[in-house]
DNA sequence: CTTGAGCAAGACAGATCTGTCTGTCAACAT
DNA sequence: ATGTTGACAGACAGATCTGTCTTGCTCAAG
């Protein structure tokens, strides 16, 4: 059971599925294409084809759907980057590999950028903690992987990475993967070099 | 008249200006606080201290708002870095000299971030041309000073200089200055060096 | 003095958003 | 057979948002 990037922002739930899960997938699409403020619950209630009571059975408000949306954003992603670098023999592969998962990523149809740095952008000072500890999450994860490539001065290299990772994320929303690659490519290689 | 970080995010309007600057400045700083969505009407009003229909005289809407105040952004933004690197005496020195400007702006009590970015997180496709305008602006602008510093390569290490640029606002955003100084210091080096 | 422009204050309409409530139906267990 | 549970459908309340309109005030030009 692999994470594919379908299950990233794919193309919503099945009818199949129970009214929880509908209701959850669709507002993970619609929360992650028109941004939180922008989907009203009406929306998620009409395109999941669900009740509005079976909504708020399920979740408390709005901001418990976020919030469950988040987490489960945060489950998928840090999935899917652990799939697509299964394959690396050890941390220094792991990291040189990183930009080609990243790519497979950014030119994924529906991708549009970070959903926790648009999260953060979008809702500021009340942005709901979920969105800073996932970069808080991934940069710990790259210092780690740093630490057991053996590179020198590992927390200022899995810094300056993690700045990279995060410049290609909005370069590739902003100015599309071909303007992101070749810049990320270069710098990984820097950092990664010495 | 030195462009000063205040005016990119500040205190708001005083009182003895007429009724169209007063709304300006005041939706610039609540748009940029608080986001576009999350911001209405009603509040730029009140905090202006302006009839609705006055504001409805000089804004036809409250997306020609929004644009004024990305177009007024765009403007003191420029004209910041444009003044912060005034003492630059060639291009390589104007380049080097650039995470020192960013720094004090990642430091000023108002700082949330770039407008633009922001404003493309939260509209996503729908978000106004001036968007994508604004960093594909400053890309160019690196780029001639990549070229008038005589660096090889120039358009190559102008992606990267940008990539970088636009990672460590991002990454003072989500998680503060002390975080994103040292990488930003750090490839900026890397880049400008060779 | 009159007249007109600009502005403040606020009512109003129509839409939309969140959240609550009622009613109905099907599946299922006792 | 009967009660329970989950779900669909949709009305409804209250708030908020955008945008229009009316009224009255001030001030300056004619």
């Amino acid at each position: 059971m692999t994470t594919t990037l379908d299950d990233l922002a794919g193309p919503g739930p099945q009818p199949e599925q129970d009214a929880r899960t509908r209701v959850l997938e669709t507002a993970y699409r619609l929360f992650y294409r028109d941004g939180l403020r922008a989907t009203g619950i009406d929306r998620i209630i009409a395109e999941s084809g669900v009740a509005k009571m079976s909504f708020y059975r399920h979740f408390p408000s709005k901001q418990a759907l976020v919030d469950a949306c988040l987490a489960l954003r945060h489950e998928r992603w840090n999935g899917w980057l652990e799939d697509s670098l299964r394959d690396a023999p050890d941390a220094r592969a792991w990291l040189a590999a990183l930009p080609d998962a990243l790519e497979g990523w950014f030119r994924s149809p529906w991708f549009r950028g970070c959903a926790f740095i648009n999260c953060h952008a979008e809702a500021g000072a009340d942005a709901p903690p979920m969105a800073v500890a996932h970069v808080r999450a991934l940069a710990a994860r790259l210092e780690q992987r740093c630490r057991d490539a053996g590179l020198t001065r590992p927390e200022v290299r899995a810094t300056e990475l993690m700045l990279v990772v995060e410049g290609a994320i909005v370069r590739a929303q902003m100015a599309g993967a071909d303007a992101a690659m070749p810049p990320l490519r270069g710098l990984f290689a820097r950092v990664l070099a010495d």
